[in-house]
DNA sequence: CTGAAAGCGCTTACAG
DNA sequence: CTGAAAGCGCTTACAG
C-alpha cells in the first residue's frame, strides 16, 4: 500500500504538494500532470482514516432505517445507494427494528462515527429525536415523515389520500370504508386519512366507516374482518398495500370476491400488487425516487449548502383490476 | 470531544496506561476502576479513525448484494445486522444492481476501506471473483453460493429440491414441470433442479418436462405461459417464490386454476406466499437466521479464527393450499 | 504494572 | 506555487 509520502518521494516533491493536488488546492499545472501520472501509476489512493482523522469527517452516510423488509425500504435504499455512489460516498445502514430508544442511540452513534450525514427513516418522531438532532453536529434529513424543526422529504400523503378518495368516488362509490393505522404515524395515519376525508366531503352523499391497524399483512387481514362485521362498504381503501392485501385475503375468507362484492385499494405500489388476483389499484409512490432525491439533499446539508426545509416526492394513480364501477342513481 | 489525553490527565496516568485499559492490556486492578470510573463519568469513546488508523481495521464489515429489493435480501441483510450489533460491529451495505464488474470493484474498494470481513451475497463467482479474493487481505464469506476455494454459507438447495420432489410425488402427482432459472447461478439454477431429479429418479412413472425463465415475476409469468403451451403438467415446481408467483398468474390468465387445474410449489418462503390466494406451498428458507450466521462466522474469520469451509442453513416445506392431491391409480 | 516516545497517513496554517 | 513542521487521537514496542 503506498503513502502520500510515498508519492510525493516518486515525484520528488513535499508530501503537502500532493495532499494540495489531491484536494484542489494550488499545484502548477507541470506538477500536476506529474502526479497525475505518478497516482495513475502506482494506483494509489488516499488512507480514509488518515483523512478523516484530520478531516473529521467521513465519506459515509448513515441511514436509519426502522426494518429492512418492506418494498418501501427496500426501494428507498436502492434509490440511496444508487445516488450516494455517484458522490463516492457510502451507505451504512442500520436497522431499529422498530425500536425508539435503539433510534437515538444510534443517531448519537452515527454522529461520533462522524458521518457526513444521517437519512433517517422513522415512523414517528419524538422529543428525544428533536433533542439528538440538536445535540449532535451531524446533518439529519428525514424521510417519509416531516417535522417542522428537520430537513424533510416526504410523500405528499394528504394530495394522495385525496387522489384515491376522489378516484374512488369517480367510480360512482358511495358506502366507504378506510382501513388506516394509528396517528402516532403522522404521514401514513394521518395525512393519508385526512386527504380521503377531504375527497369524501367534497362528494355526495358518501358514507364512511374508519377503522384502524397494524402495519403487517396479518393485522391488515384481522383488521379487514373487523370492518366486514356488520359494515358493508362497497369500496375499502387501504392505508397500505400490505394492509390492502391482508385485506383481499380477509375479503376471500370471508367468501367475498375482489372487485366483485368489494373494490379495495392499496397505497405504495408494491411489486407484488401487480401479479396479484386480482391485480391491485393502487397509489404508487416513487421510492426509489425519493431514495436518490433523500442522498442528493443529505449530500448538499453536508456540504453546507442550503435546501428547502421541506421536499415533497410525487405519486399517481394505478388503476388496475381490483375496482369496480358502480353506477350511481340520480 | 474527550480524547485520551484527557482521560489520562483526569487519571494522573500516561496515555498509554488508558490504552491498554481500553484493549483489555495489563493495568492495576485499582487503576481499572479509577478508569472506569472516569471513562463511565464524561462518556468517553474512542475515535474510530485514530485506531483504524493504527489498527489497520475497522469495526465494519461490508456486505454486497446484487439488488435490495427482495425477500431473501432483506431478510438476510437483517440477520446480519442484527448479529453484527452484538458485536459491535457495522454494516456497510453496498447494492452492485447485479453488475459483475462493479461487484469486483466494491471488492477491492471494501478492501481499500479495509473492512474487517466481507459477506458477498452473489449470483455467481467467476474468476475475477477468485482473483480479487486472493488479492485483497480481508476475509471473505460467501452467502447462497459455494466455492470451494472461499468460505460458504449456503442453503442446502440440492436436499431441498429433494424434498419439495419428493412432497410432490407422494401428492399423487405424476405429469411434473419444473420451472427454473439459468445455469450460471449454480444454487437456485442448478442444485434445486439436481435435488428435485434425484426425487423424480426415485419414483415411478414420472413424466418431467424443464423450462426456464428469470427472476423476476414478471418474467416467470412469460416463461410459464411457454410451460402452458402444448404441456399439461399436474404440478408445476418453481425454483423460487417470486417464479411460482408468476406462474400462478400466468395459469389464471389461462383461465387455470390452482390448485385445481394445477398445482403450483415455490422456493424461499417469502411472506407474500402466506397472503396469496391460494397461500402457496413451498419451501421455507431460514434467510433471518442464515444472516446471523454468517454474521457470526465472518466476524470469527476477522478474528483469525477458523471455521469449516462450508456451512448449510436449514430448510422446511411448507404447505398450504397450491397443492392439491392426486389419486394415483393402482 | 506503568510511562515516554515514535509513528499510523494524512491536512493545514505558516513561511518563503 | 512549494515545503517544513505540527498535529489529528490513537497504539505499540521498548524500557523501567
Amino acid at each position: 500500500m503506498k503513502t502520500i509520502a510515498d508519492i510525493a518521494k516518486l515525484a520528488g516533491v513535499a508530501k503537502s504538494t500532493v495532499s494540495r493536488y489531491l484536494n484542489g488546492g494550488s499545484v502548477s499545472e507541470k506538477m500536476k500532470q506529474r502526479l497525475e501520472a505518478i497516482i495513475e501509476e502506482t494506483g494509489y489512493t488516499p488512507n480514509t482514516f488518515a483523512q478523516s482523522l484530520k478531516a473529521k469527517r467521513t465519506n459515509m452516510i448513515g441511514t436509519i432505517v426502522p426494518h429492512l423488509d418492506s418494498y418501501e425500504i427496500s426501494q428507498t435504499l436502492t434509490g440511496i445507494d444508487n445516488e450516494l455512489r455517484k458522490w463516492n460516498c457510502h451507505m451504512l445502514v442500520t436497522n431499529t427494528n422498530q425500536n425508539i430508544e435503539r433510534e437515538i442511540e444510534i443517531l448519537y452513534m452515527l454522529a461520533k462515527q462522524r458521518v457526513a450525514g444521517i437519512i433517517l427513516l422513522a415512523p414517528q418522531i419524538t422529543d428525544a429525536h428533536l433533542q439528538a438532532f440538536n445535540e449532535i453536529t451531524v446533518p439529519v434529513l428525514l424521510v417519509g415523515q416531516q417535522h417542522e424543526e428537520v430537513h424533510s422529504l416526504v410523500h405528499n400523503d394528504e394530495e394522495a389520500g385525496y387522489a384515491i378518495g376522489k378516484y374512488i368516488i369517480e367510480q360512482g362509490h358511495r358506502r366507504l370504508a378506510f382501513l388506516g393505522v394509528g396517528e402516532e404515524n403522522e404521514a401514513i395515519g394521518i395525512k393519508r386519512k385526512e386527504g380521503f376525508k377531504r375527497a369524501v366531503r367534497e362528494a355526495n352523499g358518501c358514507e364512511v366507516h374508519f377503522f384502524e391497524t397494524g402495519f403487517t399483512m396479518e393485522e391488515a387481514a384481522e383488521g379487514a374482518l373487523a370492518v366486514f362485521e356488520g359494515y358493508f362498504p362497497s369500496a375499502l381503501i387501504c392505508a397500505t398495500d400490505d394492509i390492502a392485501i391482508g385485506a383481499v385475503k380477509a375479503a376471500y375468507k370471508k367468501g367475498m370476491h375482489v372487485p366483485a362484492n368489494i373494490s379495495v385499494t392499496g397505497f405504495g405500489g408494491y411489486a407484488i400488487t401487480k401479479m396479484m388476483n386480482p391485480a391491485l389499484t393502487t397509489v404508487k409512490l416513487h421510492f426509489m425516487e425519493a431514495g436518490e432525491t433523500a442522498a442528493r439533499n443529505i449530500i448538499k446539508l453536508a456540504n453546507g449548502e442550503d435546501i428547502p426545509k421541506l421536499t415533497y416526492s410525487n405519486f399517481e394513480i394505478i388503476a388496475r383490476e381490483s375496482v369496480d364501477k358502480r353506477f350511481v342513481p340520480g
